[in-house]
RNA sequence: GACCCUAUGGUCAAGUGGUUAAGACAUCGCCCUUUCAAGGCGGUAACGGGGGUUCGAAUCCCCCUAGGGUCACCA
């Protein structure tokens, strides 16, 4: 095992401040959020990530980003960048970190395999730490065994006090050693949780747990401790998966003479059926619900609430009002069920506030994916773009909805909707009613919203019938669907050519077609 | 199985010994209306169970139950 990187200066400094008044020292927060790049930054790592940084943002701390990158087999440099672009996406930059490094680098723990070699030596010197030969083999065995036998499947210690000679020995058969942790046999290890209390552990109930593997990689929990301490981190904000380890990264601390940090374990993201998250309940990671059409606005907003309250009750929150009010008193203790539902209606909150602009730029891929629009959109397509979005935006919780509810502005061969035209397009005289109103249409101008509206409200009153009844199968006629913005705010920028050929259509469409659905349906019902 | 955490409507969640037990999403109804949304108004719906403590428990304690987590050379 060789370590090829030298990193600078490991110096375990906690940066003190001394408040202006009264000279207290108030010790400056500094977070982390330390993924390990084995897949997609899911939401619940998402919401981890956004608690540290929210933390770190309210106080004034520092936010550093670490790579836990220790598990060979699983580790991806493709999760990795994936890891960064969702968390730069969501707008959750880091203050120390990939990309940009920092006084307390390297920030991916393959690249500080020197550290953890020292420090689990300085354990062994201690007394504290010890060479097991056991192999992975042997340990199952034994584990399979005393689950059989109805006992704690723990590691027995029996490599605890091999002599040298007996290692030499282990050694020479070709084992590879791991570093094993000597946990106390007796006694019992708290740890102090702002979200949890005080939490006792039994000793008794641990088993010497691995520090290096035979690899010569270090476990999360050693690597967390050595890390956590080395980069200065005031608050270890994490999901409470990780509270039954604590005990032993306590106990780490405690050995190797580290002061031991705030904890604060953060309840965890449940789905809906109350499992862990995984990937057979649909979308979980950042990237898939971006993909989906949502907004990062939505996302933060929605899983700031998970878990996290404000004081008062308005829940729609721009971010900088997060960063103000957040508290970690005020995060719950129980697991939370994520409701889509809810970020969907975040969503179409955000889709219809946020500046049109801003929609627009959000959209445009959407519409490229959908086919509405060339990769290189021209002017003419960015101009009815932003139109029809101005007109659909209301009405679409998603981005994916808005690209598909503004399709018919882009294209002319869509169909009609079936409901629809049994509904508006079957009525006896319909045909000729969009006739007269096509008519109509074409002797309007200027051709605006109003004087359209003023033209089918004259032409309805001529013919003695509803509006609606000239309304809805023109709304068909012109857009295929039977759900949409203002008819006549959308006839206005469609156009009075493509209304007029869409009108012609329908026309067509309802006297070549419709008398055979007609028949068919009296057949059925006679 | 052992250990740890948690427990308020379908979901999120306020609440820290005395409240008609907030609010939001969802759901249902009404209004508005050219449709669909949005918006407005209103409705349905909760303290898991059992023991204590107390003049008084959603709030404190114990037990049970349920859910989750951890028990790896994964993190």
């Amino acid at each position: 095992m060789q370590f090829p990187v030298t990193y600078g200066i490991l110096k375990p400094v906690t940066s003190l401040l001394a408040k202006a008044t009264g000279g207290i020292a108030v010790e400056k927060v500094r977070v982390r959020f330390a993924p390990s790049p084995t897949g997609k930054l899911h939401i619940g790592g998402a919401r981890t990530a956004l608690f540290n940084w929210l933390f770190a943002r309210h106080t004034g701390g520092t936010f550093v980003l670490r790579i836990e990158d220790t598990d060979l087999e699983r580790s991806t440099q493709a999760s990795v960048e994936q890891i960064i672009a969702s968390l730069k996406w969501l707008g959750l930059d880091w203050d120390e970190g990939p990309e940009i490094g920092g006084e307390y680098g390297p920030y991916f723990q393959s690249q500080r395999l020197h550290l953890y070699e020292d420090k689990a030596q300085e354990l062994i010197e201690k007394g504290r730490a010890y060479l097991c030969y056991c192999t992975p083999e042997e340990l199952d065995a034994k584990r399979e065994e005393a689950r059989r036998a109805g006992r704690p499947p723990r590691y027995d210690g029996r490599c605890r006090n091999l002599s040298e000679e007996e290692c030499a020995k282990l050694a020479a058969e070709g084992r590879q050693p791991v570093i094993r942790f000597k946990v106390p046999e007796t006694g019992e290890t708290v740890v102090e949780d702002l979200i949890r209390g005080r939490v006792v552990f039994q000793n008794s109930l641990l088993d010497d747990f691995v520090l290096i593997k035979s690899n010569g990689m270090p476990t999360y929990n050693f690597a967390c401790v050595v890390d956590d301490h080395a980069m200065g981190l005031t608050h270890i904000i994490r999901a409470e998966e990780h509270l039954s380890n604590t005990p032993r990264q306590v106990l780490l601390y405690q050995a190797l003479g580290y002061e031991i940090p705030k904890f604060a374990h953060v309840p965890m993201i449940l789905a809906p059926d109350r499992s862990k998250l995984s990937k057979r309940h649909g979308a979980t990671s950042v990237e898939e619900f971006r993909e989906q059409g949502y907004l990062k606005e939505a996302i933060i907003n929605y899983l700031a609430l998970l878990g996290w309250s404000p004081e008062g009750t308005e829940e729609i929150l721009p971010l900088e009002q997060i960063v103000k009010e957040f508290s970690l008193e005020r995060i719950s203790k129980n697991a939370a069920i994520y409701d889509v539902k809810k970020m969907t209606w975040i969503n179409g909150h955000y889709l219809r506030e946020l500046p049109l602009e801003r929609i627009v730029t959000e959209a445009l891929p959407f519409l490229k994916k959908a086919g509405l629009i060339g990769e290189e959109p021209t002017e003419e397509e960015l101009r009815l773009a932003t139109d029809s979005i101005a007109l659909t935006r209301d009405r679409a919780k998603t981005l994916v909805e808005l690209a598909d509810g503004v399709s018919y502005f882009f294209k002319d061969d869509f169909t009609y909707d079936e409901k629809g035209v049994q509904k508006h397009f079957a009525p006896e005289g319909t045909a000729e009613r969009l006739r007269e109103a096509q008519k109509r249409l074409a002797e309007v101008e200027p051709f605006n919203a109003e004087t359209i509206e003023t033209a089918y409200r004259n032409l309805a009153a001529e013919l003695g019938v509803k509006a609606a009844e000239l309304i809805h199968p023109t709304r068909l006629a012109v857009s295929g669907r039977t759900i949409g913005p203002g008819l006549f705010e959308l006839m206005a920028l469609l156009g009075k050519e493509k209304c007029l050929e869409r009108l012609d259509r329908a026309v067509r469409y309802i006297e070549a077609g419709l008398p055979a659905l007609r028949q068919a349906e009296g057949a059925l019902q006679g």
